[in-house]
DNA sequence: GTTGAGCGTT
């Protein structure tokens, strides 16, 4: 599990009842390599039932055919994430944290460094000078490659690692605000935070927003991401309705989660949380706190300022470039070209100081405005 | 032989 994480079958609705495999295959090979094609058929008769499944051989091409609708022999196509459980993708973070940063580093030395490992989709400094950025890439693998490195650019050793604090915990993703809200979460070093997988819980939104009616996901995605897009990038999440009143075998991952999602104030998030995370909100109203989780709620009474819109909110950043094909997605003909110029937001979510930070190993607060 | 929201006989 690795490579193959985030290329998922894809289900194809609406497909006309003449279209047959080889349809399907000749046109979304268009989008780059087919690996398998079929449409679902009566046993007996053979009729189409109107869907079919494809999977790509990139996750690129993946990308790009689930950003947008499909003219498939004359009938207006949706491609989805299924929801079977094959659908169950990891999710990575496309940003790193850089440790060991000197104040002579640029954002653009580390971008023109870094880009030699794969599209650099921003670079983000702190200011003042914290010895540390973050540097997110196109490609979450790239960043995931890198995590762990040691890196010399302008003849300064850089430390990269993940920028998101690493937790146990299933790995779902569902709109814009959680992204919004993950900013607010700050992503700090996460050398000696808990061991399991570099996907953070906080990238979990809480359950509600963007669900359809039954409990399917809605797209409505946007640009500005840390991580690549969601379900529409073939993270799907089977909203379990949250919280789960089972083994909490990590309550302060759990606690990172919801109160990184929830634009609420500790004490709500307590509240929520019933008595799981009493000992994290603790930890979260002494700002000095030693734990080392870096989750930090808004001022209290705050709510984020990151919009909190369901639905598109414009489609830049992100996808753009997944919708050079047409942004109505009407022409049927994706665009072969290769990503553009993407998120030119990226740097619009200003990390600030926390004044309870220490140093970059264990006590990174950031903030979000 | 029809149909048009959905979720994959192998």
């Amino acid at each position: 599990m690795e490579t193959k994480l985030r290329c998922t079958d894809l289900i194809v609705l609406g497909l006309p009842w003449k279209t047959t495999e080889q349809n399907l295959r000749e046109y979304f090979e268009t989008f780059g390599e087919v690996l398998m094609a079929q449409v679902k058929k009566d046993a007996k008769s053979g009729q189409s039932k109107g869907f079919g499944f494809i999977r790509f051989g990139s996750y690129e091409s993946q990308l790009r055919c689930l950003a947008q609708r499909h003219m498939i022999d004359g009938r207006w196509c949706d491609v989805k994430v299924p929801n079977s459980k094959e659908g169950m993708i990891q999710q990575v973070p496309c940003k790193v944290f850089v440790g060991r940063c000197t104040e002579d580093l640029t954002a653009d030395d580390l971008r023109d460094y870094f880009s030699k490992y794969g599209e650099v989709t921003d670079v983000f400094i702190p200011k003042p000078f914290r010895a540390f950025s973050f540097v997110t890439f196109l490609d979450p693998e790239v960043a995931q490659s890198l995590c762990g490195e040691d890196h010399i650019i302008k003849g300064v050793s850089v430390h990269v690692s993940n920028a998101a604090p690493k937790s146990e915990g299933n790995n779902k993703n569902f709109n814009n605000q959680v992204n919004s809200n993950m900013r607010r979460g700050a992503p700090g070093p996460v050398e000696n935070n808990v061991p399991g997988n570099y996907q953070g819980n906080r990238y979990m939104g809480h359950s509600g927003n963007n669900m359809g009616p039954n409990g399917w996901n809605n797209p409505g995605n946007r640009g500005n991401l840390d991580m690549p897009n969601l379900q529409a990038l073939g993270i799907t999440g089977q909203n379990n309705g949250g919280g789960g009143g089972g083994g909490m075998s990590n309550p302060l991952a759990m606690g990172g989660l919801n109160l990184s999602a929830l634009p609420v104030n500790p004490a709500l998030v307590a509240a929520a949380l019933n008595q799981a995370s009493w000992g994290l909100i603790g930890n979260l109203q002494n700002q000095g706190n030693d734990q080392g989780y870096s989750n930090q709620p808004g001022p209290p009474g705050q709510p984020p300022s990151g919009n909190n819109s369901i639905g598109n909110s414009g489609n830049s950043g992100f996808l753009s470039w997944m919708n050079q094909g047409g942004g109505d997605g009407n022409t049927g003909n994706p665009g072969t070209g290769g990503p553009g110029p993407n998120n030119p937001n990226a740097s619009q979510g200003a990390w600030q100081n926390h004044p309870g930070q220490r140093d970059q190993k264990s006590n990174t607060f950031l903030k979000y405005e």
